[in-house]
DNA sequence: GATTTGACTACTA
DNA sequence: GTAGTAGCCAAAT
């Protein structure tokens, strides 16, 4: 059954980020109706280390990745974003518009 | 139970 | 376009 802990929203979210797409974090809120909440998504994220959550394609509203040092302290985040057809530059998404998925546009329903 | 913190966002100068 | 300040909410201490 689901549980009702913000994390646990975030995470359902993040997982269902589709190959080679990114997302913000107010995106994320938003969808989960705490718009405002964007900091803890971030902070929930961070505890998505440990499950088999994508953080990486969850980056900033400027499509800046804020939390790569986050994860393993290295460009892993770019790394993994430039695996999946994601392009970094200066550890931003480039075209991030392009890559942006928004939750509340394409996963609603 | 109160205070601090934080992978953010928006507004203003 | 860049820089600084304020607002926001939930989890951790």
């Amino acid at each position: 059954m689901p549980e009702n802990g913000f994390f646990s929203k975030v995470f359902k979210v993040t997982e269902q980020i589709p190959f080679g797409r990114v997302t913000s974090y107010g995106a994320i809120a938003k969808f989960l109706g705490a718009s405002g909440s964007a900091r803890i998504v971030g902070s929930a994220l961070n505890g998505s280390n440990k499950e088999n959550v994508p953080a990486h394609r969850v980056v900033n509203r400027n499509g800046l990745l804020t939390g790569k040092h986050h994860f393993q302290g290295t460009n892993l985040m770019q790394q993994l974003l430039e695996s999946e057809g994601v392009k970094v530059r200066e550890n931003k998404v480039v075209n991030f518009e392009k890559h942006f998925w928004d939750p509340n546009r394409e996963l609603k329903l």
